[in-house]
DNA sequence: ATACAACCTGTAGCTACTACAGGTTCAAGA
DNA sequence: TCTTGAACCTGTAGTAGCTACAGGTTGTAT
């Protein structure tokens, strides 16, 4: 029943509290009663909702994809086969990153082989990104 | 001789033409002579210059890691050991975003195997996310 | 000479936050 | 009850790295 400062929310789900207006103004946490002075009065299914989004966030969701979620949280149009959809997807973009930052290792890795660390003039992980230009 | 266009440079590099004069605000890409008129004259040394910062974008350094490689390219402050330095540390971020999007990846994948596509209202993955708020 | 593509500057938008300034409210101790 | 100081409020502006206009000028081919 006791109401949750956003000070405490803060605290609890390890979200700024810049950030918990942030998201209040962009519509992925509805906006919670006040006090008489105006204070953000909090309750638990704010801070459940909080930690949804917090947590979707880790897995690389965008705002757009969580108010999406949301809405189906809500009972509105969205459906669940929607939000399977969404998650595959992600998946995919997720995987599609690996694959990228992989390539990107084995280029730094190579391209830092090639200094010795000796050669001043010529530093050669400049040249090889000179070099690299048109793959 | 024959001096590029921006439009040219930007179709012989594959940066946007945009991204092209954003370059020159940042200071990663040294303002070009001009015709008479006012536009752009670009020559072979912007073309290598460019093809650099993008290949150096490609490989994820920012535009402040690219802007103090070039100093060294230019042969000011900067020295080939601080370039090497700034490599290896930018190949041990990369190697936490792998392991980071991977743990994503089999997030990702555990939290879509839970649906069938069946159920409707009660829909797993934003059951999942719920549940796994306090990890 | 004319048409139209390509260019110019300057500003505003995007994502997801973060960081103020300048003011008000809450809560705990005297 | 009063006072103090921490916590809160709004609104605006900044961050990276672009992208997208509007509204105007120049280059070039016919």
């Amino acid at each position: 029943m006791a109401a949750i400062s956003i000070g405490k929310l803060s605290k609890r789900t390890k979200v700024n509290i810049e950030t918990i207006r942030y998201y209040e103004r962009s519509g992925v946490l509805p906006p919670p009663p006040r006090t008489r002075g105006g204070h953000r009065a909090y309750g638990e299914d704010h801070l459940k909702r909080l930690n949804f989004v917090r947590r979707s966030r880790e897995l690389g969701f965008s705002l757009d994809e969580i108010r999406q979620m949301l809405r189906l949280v809500d009972g509105h149009d969205v459906t669940c086969e929607q939000v399977r959809e969404m998650t595959l997807e992600h998946l995919a973009d997720v995987q599609t990153k690996i694959a990228d930052f992989k390539r990107m290792e084995r280029s730094l890795k190579a391209t830092a082989a090639q200094c010795t660390g000796e050669r001043v003039p010529d530093c050669p992980i400049i040249d090889a990104l000179f070099d690299n230009s048109n793959p």
